[in-house]
RNA sequence: GCCGGGGUGGCGGAAUUGGUAGACGCGCCGGAUUCAAAAUCCGGUUCUGGUAACAGAGUGCGAGUUCGAUUCUCGCUCCCGGCACCA
C-alpha cells in the first residue's frame, strides 16, 4: 500500500571538499541502560506467551476497540522512518485501550501484489512470490524489532490463495449485482511496461513507475460501476470522524453537480438534437454559441461541407495531443466553427456550433451551451473568436471582472427577469420539462473504476469466456490460482502474461463446454479494499468473515495511514464495503469510523547556498527553481554546513557574507538526496523504545516534520534516567531509592497531575505532550530522596504504551511475574489535582508587573488587596486613578489605571 | 485559479470556551566530576539595555474588537499538500 521505496543505506557525501554525514550513527557508542538485552527479552516473551493474540474465545461483554494500520507494501528496501510513525501511534493506542479493559484488535498484514516484484522478476527471473516472501520476512522482523503489539496470528497476505480466494469471491458479488462490466475503453498503454495503466498511474503522459512514455489505445477492460454508489459515497462522509481535508478531497473527486440537460435542434437539418449539460439553466437566454467536444459523435453529421476540412484538421490535432498538452494550452483556447447552427429552445434564436477541446468528451454529454457572460472559460473563447456576450445576471455596480458567476437579478431573460439565480434555475428547469426541451440532471466527475491490468502479479479474475460470453466460475472452483510461468515478460499484446500459460488458459467446464480464462488480473487496490474484514476472521474457510464476529468488531474504530491514500484506497474500500453491506454480507455501512493521517517525516534541515558559474554566491531571494530570476542563469546548489550560516531577520545568511541569504529547509527523504534515515540503525544505537518515543515526541502526529537524529539522544537520555531511578547501577537490582512507604500528599499530587495529563493526551493522540509530562514527572521525582513503590508502579503503567520494553523490565524488577500489558490503567484522583496555594499574575494596564502566591480559596477582595500591596504593583498604581479591577479566579489580576 | 492546512527562540515544538508566551526536548554557553575524555550531574539560554532588581520590544505583515489577543474579526503576504478547462 505504501509504494514509496527507500534505500536503507545512510551515506555521507562531499560537497566542495567537506564531508557531510547526515546520519552516521554507529560512530558514537551509546552507553546507558542495556536496551538491546531488554528489548530482545520482551519481544521474545510477548511472542512465546502470545501476549497480544486475542484468540477465538473472547469475553464479548467487554467493549471492543479495532485499531488498524494501513498495511504496507513489502518493498525490497525495508522500512524507512516514515512507516513506524503511524504504526507507533496505533500501537500506543492499542496498548492503552487494553489497559482500559477493551478487547483490542490490532492486526497487520501485507499488501503484496504489485508491479515492483514483477519488474524484478523480469530482470532476474526470480519468481515474484519468492521476492515477496523474502521482503515480507524482512518487514516482519523490522516491525517485531520495534515492539509493536500486533496479533501475529491474524497476519494476512493479499497474495495468499486463501486470501485472494475471497477477493475473487467479492468480485463475483460485484459481477452478480451488475456492478462489473466489460468495455472497450481508451486506456493508457505503456509499451515499456507492456501493460495498461490507470489514469492515476500516468503522470504527464509518463508512467508513474519508471517514467516511461504512454499512449492512449482502446482495450477490452473490466470496469466497476462505482458511479452507481456516488451519492452513497458522498452522503456517507458526513457521519465519519475523518480529517476535513480528506473528506473534502473525496467530495471533490466525486464531484456531484446539479443542473439540467437541454436539447438544441440543429437549424436547417434533420440531424439528431444536440443535448448539452449545464449547471446554469437560468442562463439559457445568454447562450450565444454552442461547443461540442472534438470527439462528439454528431460532429460529422452536422458539419457543413465548407467547414469539413478545417473540422477534420482540428479533430486530428486534438486527438494527437496528450492530456498534458490539452491542459497546458488552457491559456489560449482554440476551436473551429462547424458551419452549423443550433436553435436555442428558449427564444428560437440561431447560434453557431463550434468544436473546441476545452470541452471534455467524457463529462456530461460532451457538449455545452456557451454563456460567456457567466462563465469565464466561455468568456475567454468568445473573446478569441469574437463571439457575442449577453449578460443575464446583473453584476454588482462595482464589478470589474469578465464573466460574472455570482448571484444577482436575472435580466434579458424573458420570463425569468427579476428572479434570483436560484429561483430562475428552478423556473427554467420546470419550463424545459413542461415543454419537452430537457430535464433536471445530476452529474458526477467520478468515473467508473478501470479494474483490470495486463500483469502477472495480481489476482486472477474468477471469469471464463465461452461462446455465450463472460461468466464467473463456481464458488467451489475458487480460488482461481495464479499459474506458474517460465517467463514474466508481458506478451507485448494487450493480453497480459497469463495468455502464455497454455495449460491454465483453456478449460473444460462441468457442462463439457470449452472455455478460456480471463487473462487480465486485478489491480493492486483489490486486495486492500477489504483486508480489514479478513483480520476479524482470518482463517475462516467457509466465509470471508463470520457474521457474528463482524458485527462485534466492525467498524474499525481508528484507522491510521498516509494522506496519499485520501482518495483512491479510501474511496475504493468504502465502495466495496457498501456493496457488501447491500448484499447483506456485513452489518456496517461504513468501514472506518475514525481516520488519522500521520504527517510525512522529512530529512534533516539543510542549508543550501546557490552559486553561479563563476562560483559567486547568489542570494536566495533571486533564486527560483535553481535559476537566477534576474538573468535566467542556471545555478548550482551548494550544501552549506550549519556552522557557516547565521540567522538574520527572517532567514539565514552566510556568516562570512551576510548579504547572501541561504535556503533553509528540510527535504523529502530520497535516495538521490542521500538524506534517508534507516530505523534499523537508530534502533541499534538507541533502542526501539527511544526510537518510538522520539517519533512521537517530534511533534503532532498529523504534522509534516523534519527528522533530527540528535533528537533521539533526548528520548534515550530520558529512558536512561528512568532506568537509573529504578535500578541500582552496581547490582542491577531494584534501586534502594524505591521504598515501601506511604506517599506524601505532595508526591501524590505530582503523580496524579501526571496521570491526568498523560491520559488526556493519549486519548486525544497528543503523544508529544504526554511524553513531555512523563519527562517532567521524572525530573521532579529525581529530586526526591526516595520514591514510594506505589508511585513508581503507577508511573510505569503510564510509560508502558509509549516505551513498552523498558516498562515491562522495570515492572518485573518491582517484583511482578506477569506482563503489564493487561494491568489496569492508573486512575486520576481528583483530590490530588488541586493545589492549596497557587501563583497568579498581576497586571497593570495589561502589562505583567508581579506574580503573587495566594491561597486557593482566598476571596476576591483579599486577592486584590494582596495584589495592590505588592511593591512593584504599587509602584505603578501610585498617584494614578484606579479605574477598574479585574480578577479571574486562580489566573490573573488586572488593574486598569489612568493618570 | 480553486479547495484544505500552516507561519511562535538557533532547531523540533508547548500554551487557544481570550488571562503570566516559549512547557518538554535538541543545540549552545558556564560549572562539577575525571590525569584526560566519553557518559553523568548542576546552572543559564527569545531579543535589547542593566552586575542585579527591573525596564522596553516580541507569536509572518497591517488594522480592529477588548481591561487583556499566539487565540476572535477584516485586509495582505509567504510556505506546504491536493485538484486543476468537470460547463
Amino acid at each position: 500500500m505504501i509504494p514509496v521505496g527507500f534505500i536503507n543505506i545512510i551515506h555521507g557525501f562531499t560537497v566542495k571538499g567537506r564531508l557531510f554525514e547526515p546520519a552516521r550513527i554507529d560512530e558514537k557508542r551509546m552507553v546507558g541502560y542495556p536496551f538491546k538485552e531488554i528489548e530482545t527479552k520482551w519481544q521474545t516473551h510477548w511472542e512465546s506467551h502470545k501476549t497480544f493474540s486475542i484468540g477465538e474465545d473472547l469475553d464479548l461483554s467487554r467493549p471492543k476497540y479495532y485499531v488498524l494500520d494501513m498495511f504496507p507494501y513489502p518493498s525490497g528496501d525495508g522500512l524507512h522512518v516514515g512507516h513506524p510513525e503511524g504504526y507507533t501511534a496505533s500501537d500506543i493506542i492499542a496498548r492503552y485501550k487494553r489497559m482500559r479493559g477493551f478487547n483490542v484488535l490490532h492486526p497487520i498484514g501485507w499488501d503484496a501484489f504489485g508491479l515492483p516484484a514483477e519488474q524484478y522478476a523480469l530482470k532476474t527471473g526470480t519468481h515474484p512470490s519468492i521476492t515477496t516472501e523474502k521482503n515480507i520476512q524482512r518487514f516482519r522482523e523490522q516491525l517485531k524489532s520495534l515492539g509493536f503489539s500486533y496479533d501475529w496470528d491474524r497476519e494476512v497476505n493479499t497474495t495468499d490463495p486463501n486470501y485472494y480466494r475471497w477477493t475473487q469471491w467479492i468480485f463475483k458479488q460485484l459481477f452478480n449485482r451488475g456492478l462489473a462490466y466489460q468495455q472497450e475503453k481508451p486506456v493508457w498503454w505503456c509499451e515499456e511496461l507492456g501493460t495498461t495503466l490507470a489514469n492515476e498511474e500516468v503522470i504527464d503522459g509518463k508512467s508513474e513507475v519508471g517514467g516511461y512514455p504512454c499512449i492512449r489505445r482502446p482495450l477490452r477492460q473490466w470496469v466497476l460501476k462505482i458511479t452507481e454508489y456516488a451519492d452513497q459515497l458522498l452522503d456517507g462522509l458526513d457521519e465519519l470522524d475523518w480529517p476535513t481535508s480528506t473528506k473534502e478531497m473525496q467530495r471533490n473527486w466525486i464531484g456531484r453537480s446539479e443542473g439540467a440537460e437541454i436539447d438544441f435542434r440543429v437549424a436547417d437539418s434533420d440531424a439528431d438534437k444536440i443535448r448539452v449539460y449545464t449547471t446554469r439553466p437560468d442562463t439559457l437566454f445568454g447562450a450565444t454559441y454552442m461547443v461540442l467536444a472534438p470527439e462528439h459523435e454528431l460532429v460529422d453529421q452536422i458539419s457543413a461541407a465548407g467547414a469539413r476540412a478545417a473540422v477534420d484538421r482540428y479533430r486530428d490535432s486534438a486527438a494527437k495531443k496528450s492530456e498534458l498538452e490539452r491542459t497546458e494550452l488552457q491559456k489560449q483556447k482554440t476551436g473551429v466553427f462547424t458551419g452549423a447552427h443550433a436553435i436555442n429552445p428558449a427564444n428560437g434564436k440561431s447560434i453557431p456550433i463550434w468544436i473546441a477541446d476545452y470541452v471534455l468528451a467524457g463529462y456530461g454529454t460532451g457538449a455545452i451551451m456557451a454563456v460567456p457572460a457567466q462563465d469565464q472559460r466561455d468568456w475567454e473563447f468568445a473573446g478569441t473568436y469574437d463571439l457575442p456576450v449577453i449578460r443575464t445576471v446583473e453584476p454588482p455596480a462595482n464589478f470589474d471582472g469578465e464573466a460574472y458567476t455570482g448571484d444577482g437579478k436575472i435580466i434579458n431573460s424573458d420570463f425569468l427577469d427579476g428572479m434570483t439565480v436560484e429561483a430562475a434555475k428552478a423556473a427554467m428547469i420546470e419550463w424545459l420539462e413542461a415543454n419537452g426541451h430537457g430535464e433536471r440532471k445530476v452529474n458526477y466527475k467520478l468515473r467508473d473504476w478501470l479494474f483490470s491490468r495486463q500483469r502477472y502479479w495480481g489476482e486472477p479474475f474468477p471469469v471464463v469466456f465461452t461462446d455465450a460470453g463472460a461468466t464467473t466460475v463456481e464458488d467451489s472452483e475458487l480460488p482461481v490460482i495464479l499459474p506458474e510461468l517460465e517467463e514474466f515478460k508481458p506478451s507485448g499484446t494487450p493480453e497480459g502474461p497469463l495468455a502464455t500459460a497454455k495449460d491454465w488458459l483453456d478449460i473444460t467446464l462441468q457442462s463439457g463446454q470449452v472455455a478460456r480464462r480471463e487473462t487480465n488480473t486485478m489491480p493492486q487496490w483489490a486486495g486492500s479494499c477489504w483486508y480489514y474484514l479478513r483480520y476479524i476472521d482470518p482463517h475462516n474457510p467457509d466465509a470471508l468473515v463470520d457474521p457474528e464476529k463482524e458485527r462485534y468488531w466492525m467498524p474499525v474504530d481508528l484507522y491510521i495511514g498516509g494522506a496519499e491514500h485520501a482518495v483512491l484506497h479510501l474511496l475504493y474500500a468504502r465502495f466495496w464495503h457498501k456493496v457488501l453491506y447491500d448484499a447483506g454480507i456485513i452489518s456496517s455501512p461504513e468501514p472506518f469510523a475514525k481516520l488519522v493521517h500521520q504527517g510525512m517525516i522529512l530529512g534533516e534541515l539543510e542549508f543550501t547556498c546557490y552559486r553561479n558559474r563563476q562560483g559567486e554566491a547568489v542570494s536566495a531571494e533571486h533564486v527560483r527553481d535553481g535559476t537566477d530570476t534576474r538573468n535566467g542563469e542556471e545555478l548550482s546548489p551548494d550544501r552549506t554546513a550549519d556552522s557557516e550560516v547565521v540567522k538574520l531577520g527572517d532567514g539565514f545568511v552566510l556568516s562570512e557574507q551576510q548579504d547572501i541569504a541561504v535556503e533553509a529547509r528540510a527535504h523529502k527523504m530520497s535516495k538521490s538526496r542521500g538524506n534517508v534515515v534507516n530505523p534499523d540503525e537508530v534502533v541499534a544505537r538507541y533502542g526501539a523504545d527511544a526510537f518510538r518515543l522520539y517519533e512521537m515526541f517530534m511533534g503532532p502526529l498529523e504534522q509534516v516534520k523534519p527528522w533530527n537524529t540528535n533528537g533521539v539522544d533526548g528520548t534515550h537520555r530520558f529512558l536512561n534516567r528512568v532506568w537509573r531511578l529504578f535500578v541500582d547501577n552496581e547490582s542491577g537490582n531494584r534501586s534502594s531509592k524505591i521504598v515501601d512507604a506511604v506517599p506524601s500528599d505532595s508526591q501524590r499530587k505530582t503523580l496524579h497531575q501526571t496521570i491526568a495529563k498523560v491520559t488526556e493526551d493519549i486519548e486525544s493522540m497528543r503523544f508529544n505532550t504526554s511524553i513531555a509530562a512523563l519527562m517532567e514527572f521524572t525530573n521532579t521525582v529525581n529530586k526526591w530522596s526516595s520514591v514510594p513503590k506505589e508511585i513508581a508502579e503507577q508511573f510505569l503503567l503510564l510509560l508502558a504504551p509509549l516505551a513498552p520494553h523498558l516498562a515491562e523490565e522495570l515492572w518485573e524488577k518491582l517484583g511482578h511475574n506477569e506482563t503489564l500489558a493487561y494491568e489496569t490503567w492508573p486512575e486520576t484522583l481528583a483530590q490530588y489535582l488541586k493545589d492549596d496555594t497557587l501563583m497568579i499574575a498581576v497586571q497593570v494596564n495589561g502589562k505583567l508587573r508581579a506574580q503573587i502566591e495566594i491561597a486557593a480559596d482566598l476571596s476576591e477582595e483579599a486577592v486584590l488587596s494582596l495584589a495592590r500591596s505588592d511593591d512593584n504593583v504599587a509602584r505603578y498604581l501610585d498617584g494614578k486613578t484606579l479605574r477598574r479591577e479585574i480578577y479571574v479566579p486562580g489566573r490573573i489580576v488586572n488593574f486598569v489605571v489612568a493618570n
